[in-house]
DNA sequence: CGGGATCCATACCGATACTG
DNA sequence: CAGTATCGGTATGGATCCCG
């Protein structure tokens, strides 16, 4: 656990870690399966570039999977993966601490006034 | 969940992002009450300035309790707070997980020889 | 439709030197 | 002992334009 390389928090965070990855996780975390530009819908401020570099190193991690139509025009469909949606108990783990965060520094910030 | 900023899991990840940051979380989640240069002999690769930065960080966030004794030689305590507690099962669950993910690695590159 | 290529700004981090 | 200050490299992300 002394060097980053060494402890396997660092691995899981590095799986998730990138401006986007989260978000985009999560959507495909509900079983959706999308096209390129159903998750940019979803997905409003995110330009295409961080959306196609996100996506492609989500796959190289076999969390999400790819799925290219040979046909004009284009179509990608992305899913997760079976393996990917071992995330989901890290995912919600987050997101109860990321809500109790928030009500935390409310509280804060009101002790202060 | 549009936006980073709507998502609680990227407000958690923000908590925990940093090189270092992490490693600093696990060595204080055991309870223990470390002092500046114990932290730093415990994380061997870690430079002064690193851990200084990403303390401050987790003290502003109230994670990190952090106590100054005015003597000469100065002398200052680390501890996780109460409320950092909190943040144990979000990292038992990205370490249960990491160490998933290591192990499925090492069977995709030994089925694809 | 689903990208790729290029350029640029900044955020993050490491190395080093100095200090009350 | 526990920092601060400065500099400089690299990684990350955004903007824009082009393509089959």
């Amino acid at each position: 656990m002394k060097n980053p390389d060494q402890c396997q928090v660092v691995v899981a965070l590095d799986m998730i870690v990138g401006k986007w990855k989260p978000i985009i996780i999560q959507h495909l975390l509900t079983g959706d399966v999308l096209r390129f530009n159903e998750l940019r819908r979803r997905i409003p401020d995110i330009t295409q570039r961080m959306l196609t570099l996100h996506l492609r190193e989500l796959e190289e991690q076999d969390i999400v999977k790819r799925v290219v139509y040979p046909q004009i025009p284009p179509k990608v469909e992305y899913s997760i993966t079976e393996y990917g949606k071992g995330l989901k108990p890290v995912m919600d783990a987050m997101h109860y601490w990321g809500v109790a965060h928030v009500e935390h520094m409310k509280q804060k910030t009101q002790t202060q006034e």
